[in-house]
DNA sequence: TATAAGCTTGACTTTTTTAGTAAGGTATAT
DNA sequence: ATATACCTTACTAAAAAAGTCAAGCTTATA
């Protein structure tokens, strides 16, 4: 019952993009592996996804870096979820569309029920969290981390 | 965000139990493993879980088998897949008791609130299914089953 | 316009987990 | 006795997860 690695980091990761996002200033990748010690080669994968899912955008070259598409209030850990994990089904047979290797006796099988209504329930938990609600909680519960978002301002002016 | 196997196959396999409980009857694994095309050495390591989860009994020698130690109105989904999987947590430094690796971070993450919160409606959900539930839905949605047990019963006399 | 910051892509490797097998044993009803 | 059925430990193959590596491409800025 484990998620990968890809969706907690992932959304650690726009937690800070969301901290950021007042600034419109892109965060480079670099930065966020620091702060957040995850490899910086593999964050780079989970932004590609999260990229190519529509939910943030890249610019190039100095001064560059990921920022988020729309409003952190806008974005759920859902939406992250799935745009990491491409389902939150908990057993393949409960195929969301593009999911395979349904097992034959899905007709008769009154347990699938219940990983369905499992599912719909994981979607409407993770739905409920904003990034802008963990950006929120996040300064709320790291206040240094406030601080230091406004010196990294402020060396860059 | 899967569950293993071993959930999956061992809901069915005490639905099959829960069927057979009112005939105080032990099911032996062959006949589960035929009826529902899983592996008979995998359901043996199944069933060893549940036997020593204490959600099952087994009888040994001819006419032996395994049947559940309660009633199934009174077994929820949530145990099994506790007895076989461990633990509903989807991070693993959203720790219960017996889980290792914190990540360190933990005072300061906001994150880790999602994966609780999480946890915590996964069990409610499962928790909402009882085996009773699942074997009445069971012959509901497949009645050559409960002729099929009935057959069994007859064989036997 | 050279340079360095930073994203882009695809293949590759390592580790861990999953899903089983294999092979022997033990208890017990008939 | 013997066949039925559970019991236990160890092993293995395949898949998935978690990262690494290498070589590029873009663009701000000095």
């Amino acid at each position: 019952m484990r998620l990968t690695t890809k969706s907690s980091y992932g959304v650690r990761a726009l937690i800070s993009l969301a901290i950021m996002y007042d600034r419109k200033r892109p965060v480079p990748i670099k930065d966020i592996s620091r702060e957040e010690e995850i490899s910086g080669v593999y964050l780079e994968q989970i932004f590609n996804r999260l990229k190519n899912q529509g939910l943030v955008r890249s610019i190039r070259g100095p001064g560059g870096g990921y920022a988020l598409v729309r409003d952190p209030s806008d974005i759920s850990v859902y939406e992250v979820v799935m745009a990491l994990e491409g389902s939150v089904n908990p057993v393949r047979c409960v195929s969301g569309k593009g999911e395979k290797k349904e097992c034959g006796r899905i007709a008769t099988c009154a347990s699938k029920e219940v990983w369905r209504e499992m599912a719909r329930r994981i979607k409407e938990t993770l739905g409920d969290f904003s990034l802008r609600d963990l950006a929120g909680r996040t300064l709320e519960l790291d206040p240094g981390k406030a601080r230091k978002a406004q010196l990294y301002e402020k060396s860059l002016s």
